[in-house]
DNA sequence: GGCGATTGCTTGCGGGTGCAACAAACCATA
DNA sequence: TATGGTTTGTTGCACCCGCAAGCAATCGCC
C-alpha cells in the first residue's frame, strides 16, 4: 500500500473525519433546504443578525465568511434578489457597500434558526454528549491557532 | 442576539469547527498546489492506489470518493489528460468503465504522497498528539455512526 | 426468447466560487 | 493641490460540481 506514512490509527481518524464531514455537511445543507437557503445564505443571515444595526460592509463580511469579494458580491445578489438583504451606499465613504438585513431578511432568520439549531444538535452535539462538545472546541481550537500563527494572513 | 439557542460553549465549538474546517482544507490544498493536484485528485490517487490491481469501476471510485457519476467523469478527465489515469472497457459488463492507474499516476502517487501526509501531520495530527488524534477519531465516528444509522442511504 | 426495469456512464445545463482585471474612491505625501 | 499608491466592490472568465436527461448494456421475469 502506497499510504502507510501514517499510522493506522491516525489513518483511520483523518480518512473518517474527511468522510465525515462531507456527509454532515450535506445532511446540514438537505435539512436547510425546505426553507430555501443554503447554509451560504444563512450564514450572512447570522452574520447580519448579530451586526451592529444589522448591517456590515462588504469587505467586513466577506471576511467573516470566508469568502472573496466576488463570491460575496454573487452571493449576496442571490439574498437581495429574495428581500432579505438590501445594498446601501455609505455616507462617510463612498467606496463602501453596507450589507444591510430587511426586515423580511430578520423575520426568515428567526423562522429558519430554530430549525438549523435543531438540525446542528441532532447531528452533532447531541451524538457527542457535553464532554463531546468540549473536545471538539479544545480540538479545533488547537488546530486553528496552529494554523493562524503559521500563517498569519 | 438571534443564535443564542445554542449555548455559549456549544456556539464557540460549532462556529470554530466550520470555520478552522474552512482553512484547514484550504491550507491542504496550498500545500499540494505545487504538485499540480488538487486534494480531490489526491484522493483519486490513494483510492486506486490501494485497488485490486490498481483499477476501480467508476461507480465504486464515485462512492469511496462521495462524488456524483457526473462529477466523478470530470474529475477523471482531468486526470485522464494528465496521463495519471486510463480508462479501459470492462469486458465482462461492456457498461463497466475502469478507472486505471498508469505508471505515471503511481510515480506521482509515491511523488506527492509523504508532501501531502507531512502536510497534515503539521496542520493537524502534531498540533492535537496521540491523545487528540484518538479524540478526533471517536469524535467523528460517533457523528458518522449517527448520520448513517439515520439516514440508511 | 423477449420485453420492461435497472444499472453504469456521459452530456447539457445551471449554480457557486476564486482569480485577475477593472473602476471608483480614498489617503499620503510632496 | 496634485499624484501615486491603497482600499473597496464588481465583472469576465474558468473551474468544479450536482441534477436531469439520454444512451447503451445488462438483468429479471414471463
Amino acid at each position: 500500500m502506497a499510504t502507510d506514512w501514517l499510522s493506522e490509527p491516525e489513518q483511520h481518524s483523518w480518512r473518517n473525519f474527511i468522510m465525515t464531514v462531507h456527509d454532515l455537511m450535506a445532511a446540514l445543507e438537505i435539512d436547510l433546504a425546505p426553507h430555501g437557503l443554503t447554509m451560504g445564505d444563512y450564514e450572512v443571515l447570522v452574520w447580519l443578525s448579530e451586526a451592529e444595526a444589522n448591517r456590515m460592509r462588504m469587505c467586513d463580511l466577506a471576511g467573516a465568511l470566508q469568502l472573496s469579494p466576488s463570491g460575496l458580491t454573487r452571493r449576496l445578489d442571490g439574498m437581495v434578489k429574495n428581500g432579505w438583504v438590501e445594498r446601501a451606499s455609505c455616507e462617510s465613504d463612498r467606496r463602501v457597500m453596507w450589507a444591510h438585513l430587511t426586515p423580511a431578511g430578520l423575520t426568515k432568520m428567526k423562522t429558519v434558526a430554530p430549525d438549523h439549531v435543531a438540525s446542528v444538535r441532532r447531528h452533532v452535539l447531541d451524538p457527542l454528549g457535553p464532554d463531546g462538545v468540549v473536545q471538539l472546541g479544545e480540538i479545533f481550537g488547537r488546530i486553528g491557532h496552529h494554523l493562524h500563527d503559521a500563517q498569519p494572513a
